[in-house]
DNA sequence: CTTATAGTGTTTTTT
DNA sequence: ACACTATAAG
């Protein structure tokens, strides 16, 4: 995959070639024996020096072609660093052994797996691989406090990534769990907890280790945290390594981790003929490990060690190496020109011509609109597309000047990197799969015969999963049934022959399923249905991208297949709804493989890239620079090995991002700054622009959203508005469930109430639902002087529960012992309150805008005072805050209280929230603000059910918990 | 000045 | 869900 930035670099190191070396690059590349450390800013040909320095080791004699090792950090670096010294060394036939860390230290282990006591097949699993794995083992682990019951998952993402931050900081679990049995036992609360939550992740974190290693497993950091193990505990192997390679090089030296630098170090004991090159000033990797300390100390190490700095620039303007120069300024004193008393300032070309502009815009819309703008005229005045590009800090800042380009179209290349699985012909394979696995998965069977596969009519597949919904029957069955007596569901001819052959289909595939890999039974399912020939004729749109997305997804089969024993349907389908839970998202194709458009891409994507014209967009406060966020555990300070690390450390790494992001520039770079972001409160701009450009902005103080924004921003888009719905006239009542759903997203509403799309339950779901009645018939029983005995809880749960959602057997019984512990609780501590007044499970219903609203109080208690509403939950609370957020947050309360005053004409005194498991009461004291707040609510619901308005409002958090995620076309990702 | 409430954003990526 | 900040109210 060659791209044009790499042609022109070529290009350039054939025209440099022709020039002079600079005496410092001279110096960097003549350079022998010894550690050199070559400080190389930004364009200033880094790669050029290493490569010349390799040839130039092979040339004089001082090494042999296999007697140098040169290591990058991705596969693109390796390979483009390779093929250079290919066309500088055409005879050395690729001996110089070029590769990433990771595969360098893949191969040290599969050389001597017997030295780590590893299994020699060993597998190498992803960082979702390894959720999924733990997920699979979760009550092996020695987990306390960080395997909530409500979810046992919770903690495991951030569990895994401490494991391999802690093996970046070459700490292992041995020397964790020492420090942690050191702690203080002391009375002080805090020190007790901090104790006890290292000694639980310091034990969890021996027990992942050897849970893995058992089953041949190894994370990503083990490829460099082993190998360095390796090598320290057998010194005839290191010593082996030490003699093979005479010369180690390391490119992009400023982002090595710890463990990776011990390694380079431990490979360069004896010899030191250690050379680093690398850029303090662009480390923008600390979030995967990288120890900005690694270079500004490498003088400590290495105190005879040659500094070369490279200040010429290839690159860009001095006019635009200048700002960059001022901004990076600011990290003073923390940078190698200040401690190692450089001169780190970029020489560049002195050029008329060049751009440095800024802008500031009131919100994203206008600034996409100047963009596009911008470059159609640079298009028209002779640039070409490929010249251009638009570098974002985040992906999602891409989503409106993509959409503008798409509008105007301008060609454009977004290197966006998730995805896959949100794309609808994906999903229409996954549903596949899923259906295969499980015949009652109505959602799965829903959204196949919708989807461009089959083509049903929306309107007879809504009646059947309403028929469904109604009969309790999975949909299938309707289906089946439907073939059998059409003439009772009044299908048309064409849908009816069309569900006979989805559920002849199914049968089909079913029966094959037993028989064919998981990889056979998709290519077969995709010829079978004439939908590969669809794709072949361009019958559907965008007929490519969803061929090479469809053979990414058969790629991830393979990968499956490879390592399973039972490469079949049934286990792919739950190795990969594990993995997608765990958040794997591998990325789609790219929207369109052209040779001239514009690049939109992180500006961690563009490192090492350059281009003529770049525009820097969403530059705002809180997005550029982002705010600081902290992982769920932290290293302790005590063991972290990274040495003297800054307070200001974020803002500094964000300024050398920025750095970054304006040394891309060859010509003209833009500025973009954005008040707006599309919140409702207004940005600052980002400091940024300021420390570059010298100027500033006045802080527009309070600009809230004007009204008609507002309104807009409740506007349901404009296909959802086409057609309204059949089933809204007849709304008439309401509960809480309902109207909150609606509130939440007004198209799960319509999934939930109106196509009654069937979905599993949630274990909590079920818990909840069986602990509550059973709490209610206790005191029931109390208030009709009826005596409860303990076997009486345990036969009450028994009759609620339901084994559906739970993860595993020992997750159910965990669960059910739990419902158990608390009930007793409950019945001990609560019933005693039960008098025979007492009204129990009292249903309620009052009308609001015509429609009645019904539901129940679990508990009214009377006095003197005046009433009291009870209500009872089962979900863990942590303390008393969070109960009386939630108690306060809670539409269901809102109502209840709403509900009361409708009916008596008079506030409830109180509404107190009981949590059964933990004991602990949360409680509102309502007034006529929160009564209004009700009906606010409830009328904004009523208002958007009866005009039909079930536009999706997707937002990041309700979306990852809701159950119709996998169908939504909210959360589809097209291009 | 303190406290309650409303608003906001949930990254970047290597084998 | 949760942590954090800005703003309004007291």
């Amino acid at each position: 995959m060659k791209n044009k930035q790499n042609v022109s670099e070529n290009n350039n190191i054939i025209s440099r070639k022709k020039h002079d070396l600079t005496t410092q690059q001279r110096e960097a590349i003549f350079f022998g024996e010894g550690p050199l450390m070559v400080v190389a800013g930004a364009g200033t040909g880094k790669t050029f020096c290493i490569t010349q320095r390799v040839a130039n080791l092979i040339s004089s004699g001082a090494a042999n072609t296999n007697e140098i090792l040169v290591l990058t950090f991705s596969e693109k670096a390796a390979q483009e660093m390779e093929e250079r010294i290919d066309i500088i060394l055409p005879y050395a036939f690729s001996d110089i052994w070029v590769s990433t860390f990771h595969s360098f230290g893949q191969r040290i282990l599969r050389d001597h797996s017997f030295d780590a006591g590893l299994d020699p097949d060993f597998k190498v699993l992803t960082e979702e691989e390894c959720i999924v794995f733990l997920e699979e083992n979760i009550f092996k682990l020695p987990l306390k406090k960080f395997r909530p019951l409500s979810n046992p998952a919770k903690f495991l993402e951030a569990l895994v990534r401490l494991f391999s931050r802690l093996k970046d900081e070459d700490i292992s679990a041995e020397e964790y769990k020492t420090w942690a049995a050191s702690l203080p036992q002391s009375d002080d609360p805090v020190e007790i907890e901090r104790r006890e939550i290292n000694q639980e992740l310091a034990s969890v974190y021996e027990a992942y280790n050897s849970l893995m290693f058992e089953k041949g497993f190894i994370d990503l950091a083990d490829l460099i945290y082993l190998p360095l193990q390796i090598l320290r505990n057998h010194p005839l192997t290191a010593d082996r390594y030490r003699k093979k390679y005479k010369f180690v090089l390391v490119d992009e030296f400023q982002d090595t981790n710890f463990s990776q630098y011990q390694l380079l170090k431990n490979l360069a004991m004896g010899r030191r003929n250690l050379t680093v090159v690398g850029d303090d000033d662009q480390s923008i990797y600390k979030f995967r490990g990288a120890a900005i300390s690694n270079i500004l100390n490498f003088m400590d190490d290495f105190p005879e060690a040659h500094q070369v700095t490279l200040t010429k620039n290839f690159r860009s303007p001095q006019k635009i190496l200048d700002a960059a120069y001022k901004l990076i300024s600011h990290n003073n004193p923390d940078r190698l020109e200040v401690k190692n008393n450089l001169n780190k300032k970029l020489e560049g070309r002195d050029d008329e011509t060049a751009v440095i502009f800024h802008k500031i815009f009131d919100n994203i819309e206008s600034q996409s609109e100047y963009i596009a703008g911008l470059f159609t005229k640079k298009a028209e005045e002779g640039v070409s597309y490929a010249d251009m590009a638009v570098l974002i800090r985040n992906n999602r800042d891409a989503e409106s000047i993509i959409r503008e380009f798409n509008l105007r179209d301008i060609p454009f290349r977004f290197s966006g990197n998730s995805g896959l699985y949100l794309r609808p012909e994906i999903r229409i394979l996954i549903s596949f799969f899923r259906l295969i696995a499980d015949p009652d998965d109505s959602l799965s069977l829903y959204f196949l015969s919708g989807s461009e596969v089959y083509g049903l009519n929306p309107a007879t597949l809504t009646r059947l999963s309403v028929l469904a919904d109604h009969s309790k029957k999975p949909l299938l069955e309707i289906f089946r049934s439907a073939g059998d007596e059409d003439r009772k569901f009044y299908l048309r001819e064409t849908d009816a022959a069309l569900i006979s052959r989805i559920v002849s289909d199914y049968s089909k595939y079913n029966d094959l399923a037993l028989e064919l890999t998981s990889g056979r039974l998709l290519y077969e399912f995709l010829r079978g249905t004439g939908y590969l020939a669809k794709l072949a004729q361009r019958e559907v749109p965008h007929p490519e991208l969803k061929t090479w997305n469809i053979s990414i997804f058969f790629d991830i089969i393979k990968r499956f297949e490879g390592v399973s024993d039972h490469p079949y349907a049934l286990p792919f389908i739950r190795h990969l709804n594990n993995l997608m839970r765990a958040g794997d998202d591998p990325a789609p194709a790219q929207a369109e493989v052209e040779t001239d458009a514009v690049s939109v891409m992180t500006v961690h994507k563009a490192k090492g890239l350059e281009f003529p014209v770049v525009a820097l967009a969403n530059l705002a406060e809180g997005n550029f620079p982002t705010q600081e966020r902290r992982d769920t555990f932290e290293i302790p300070d005590e063991i972290i090995k990274e040495r003297g690390v800054s307070t200001e450390f974020h803002i500094q790494e964000e300024r050398r991002l920025f750095y970054v992001a304006m040394t891309r520039a060859k010509q003209e770079l833009y500025l973009f700054g954005v008040r707006n972001l599309g919140g409702k409160r207004t940005r600052k701009i980002s400091r940024f622009i300021q420390e570059a450009l010298d100027v500033a902005f006045k802080s527009i103080s309070v600009k809230t959203t004007s009204p008609e924004e507002a309104i807009e921003r409740f506007s349901t888009p404009e296909e959802a508005k086409k057609h309204v719905d059949f089933s809204t006239a007849g709304i008439s009542e309401l509960t809480h469930y309902q109207i909150d759903d609606y509130l939440t997203c007004p198209l799960k509403y319509k999934y939930v109430h109106i196509l009654r799309v069937p979905v599993l339950q949630h274990h909590n779901v079920v818990y909840g639902k069986a602990v509550r009645s059973t709490a209610l018939e206790i005191i029931r029983r109390k208030a009709a002087g009826i005596p409860t005995a303990e076997h009486d809880i345990l036969e009450g749960l028994k009759r609620e529960w339901s084994v559906e959602g739970f993860l595993s057997r020992e997750h159910e019984e965990a669960r059910f012992r739990e419902g158990q512990r608390s009930l007793k609780e409950f019945y001990h501590n609560f019933t005693g309150k039960i008098i025979e007044d007492d009204l129990i499970d009292k249903k309620f219903r009052f009308y609001c805008d015509d429609v009645k609203i019904t539901g129940s109080w679990d508990l009214l208690k009377t006095d003197g005072e005046g009433t009291i509403i009870w209500d009872f939950r089962s979900s863990e609370v942590k303390n008393l805050e969070t109960a009386i957020r939630k108690t306060k947050d809670s539409l269901k309360n809102q109502i209840s209280i709403l509900a009361y005053r409708e009916i008596y004409n008079t506030l409830p005194v109180k509404l107190i929230s009981h949590y059964i498991g933990s004991d602990i009461q949360g409680f509102i004291k309502p007034t006529d603000k929160t009564v209004q707040k009700a009906k606010d609510r409830i009328e904004q619901a009523i208002g958007g059910i009866a005009s039909g308005e079930y536009g999706a409002k997707p937002e990041y958090y309700q979306c990852l918990s809701c159950a119709y995620m996998e169908i939504c076309p909210a959360t589809a990702k097209e291009l």
